[in-house]
DNA sequence: GTGGTCTAGACCACG
DNA sequence: GTGGTCTAGACCACT
């Protein structure tokens, strides 16, 4: 269910709080649903409960899920509006990076090529 | 001549890296050009001379700038070059960052509205 | 007969004894009157019967059912007494909750304008 | 500067969060204010590092303060806008609980009475 | 069994 | 020195 890559830079909690994400947006997972424990995934991915807890702790947080005590963890019912602010979220900062290319001096031109370049290929 | 942001997360001495790299790009900087020294940017920075230290390093390292030991700093001969490259190396993480938020399922024409509401107000 | 919100961080033990609470003090349920069995309520409310089991307890510890092994629980005769201490309890619960708002540095203009809200709508 | 009461049922995270807040909120912590390092914290507090470093990221994720790594934690530029949001946080909550004890058959009375006994006394 | 909190101690990049 | 992440192992209330 989850990939994680020990070797990135993004830390591994973050990793699983985007794939959750993810993994709603892509209709895969819906309100409701369940979540695997912290115990259980911690050991399928091989990951101390500590850094699964902070991942469910950040999904509380951000609104996507709900964690409740002696239950689990399940995809929040306002799991659609945490989704479209994150989304918000990401494409104001695609906005910021690519302002600051320009304050930069790139071209218009070369970051709609760049831009381009990675819709066309998926 | 430079700005730094104390609560900014981007690194002190990144913060200077990216800006003698626009500079150089904005034409303000030119090759032979020297930077200021060590001690006096650390001073008029209110930053630790290791940190400016750092910087002419991750300079040096990258092409744009030579350290000469005892005399100063010096924008590089080649630093066109090392130009750009550092403008392909940002197209290029631009390029991935676009990748990823297309495979978290942003459509092309969002993507594409929020590079352009950038590039347009700019 | 009785709500249960699973996704509710109020524990479901604590959703039964609130909900019975109310029905004694609404005048749904009276001295007397006998709950569902913990068998029975366990299936209509889907849960585990050691929840069930939880709330009578905790019902017969406040005073309000009592359980007779083998026959059943039924709301106690001293109901009042037991409906009027938990009244009183959740007022000086309000109390308290009032007080640290007010030492967070709230004024009293904002928190009665809160209360009174909360008192025209319903 | 911090009162931390162990035996209490509210995490020592969520105590030093909630002191942080309202000092901000009495203005003896304004904007770019540092806080206390998270080892200097917990040796005073003594408490492990990593419960002040929870608390720290909960004021970031909540807007009140900036944790720069290598720098330290500071009030937020937007402290301001985060306590107008904590605050109506608070007073929407107040109202739920009030509406809740209304639903449970207190008369409108009774909880006034309760609140203004909260209001005259401090 | 569940999630939540906390301690202890480690390593990292950064200043 | 700073904050950030992670591991390891403990205890709690609740189901």
């Amino acid at each position: 269910m989850f990939n994680i890559d020990a070797m990135s830079r993004t830390p591994v909690y973050e990793q699983i709080v985007l794939q959750v994400e993810r993994l709603c947006r892509l209709g895969v997972l819906k309100a409701g649903d369940q979540l695997p424990s912290v115990r259980a995934l911690s050991l399928t991915l091989s990951v101390n409960p500590n850094t699964i807890q902070k991942a469910y702790s950040e999904l509380d947080a951000r609104g996507l899920a709900t964690s409740v005590p002696g239950k689990g963890c399940f995809i929040s019912r306002a799991s659609e509006d945490a989704l479209e602010s994150a989304k918000e979220k990401k494409l104001s900062e695609l906005t910021e990076t690519v302002k600051s290319l320009k304050a930069d001096g790139l071209t218009a031109d070369e970051i709609l090529r760049a831009v381009e370049k990675a819709l066309d290929k998926n």
